[in-house]
DNA sequence: TAGTTATTTAGATAAATATCTAAATAATGA
DNA sequence: TCATTATTTAGATATTTATCTAAATAACTA
């Protein structure tokens, strides 16, 4: 859990998150997306993928990104005792 | 939701959200579960009220806390939607 | 094979954060 | 009113983190 959250709380990590939701993309193609410099999405790529919420695959020169939203039934159901 | 994602991104702060989940507690009953100073412990409630996580109501010489789940409504609908 | 493109790694830096001790504030009760 | 108890504020410090540039790695293409 603690990976996961620490993933989410970053609104670059989460809009990430939420361009993946859209459809695959590759490093290049996040990247072209933000004001960041490409070594700083690799590095919030990475931690999405610590957290196992990215899956990555080389294809060919690229390498493609998913989203996986498995790893978010944990989170939902910690939210969910909470409220009972 | 970036204050919220904050106050959770921390395993006392979550434990804290945990305890009060239970029962409303004052803060230094809150600070004798954990092994770390008051003022800590004060600053961690300080977080999870700014993001709204907890209410505190002044009760004499207590301060006593208590956790108000209706914010996570919010989390759990970004949650829901990147399941779609 | 040499040059180009895509991505990551390394190393540096500034800002944010978790923690502490000491001091301040506020309420209680003798 | 004065001492005690509960909590927060202030100030300091060590660690983590988000970001950058430069360099390394890997794959394609002429």
């Amino acid at each position: 859990m603690n990976s996961l959250f620490k993933a989410l709380n970053d609104e670059t990590r989460r809009q990430i998150v939420e361009l993946l939701k859209e459809k695959d993309m590759n490093a290049g193609e996040i990247a072209e997306r933000f004001n960041i410099s490409k070594p700083s999405i690799s590095h919030h790529l990475d931690i999405l993928r610590q957290a196992d919420l990215v899956t990555s695959e080389k294809k060919g020169q690229f390498v493609e990104y998913s989203l996986n939203t498995t790893i978010l039934e944990d989170l939902l159901n910690w939210i969910l005792t909470l409220k009972k």
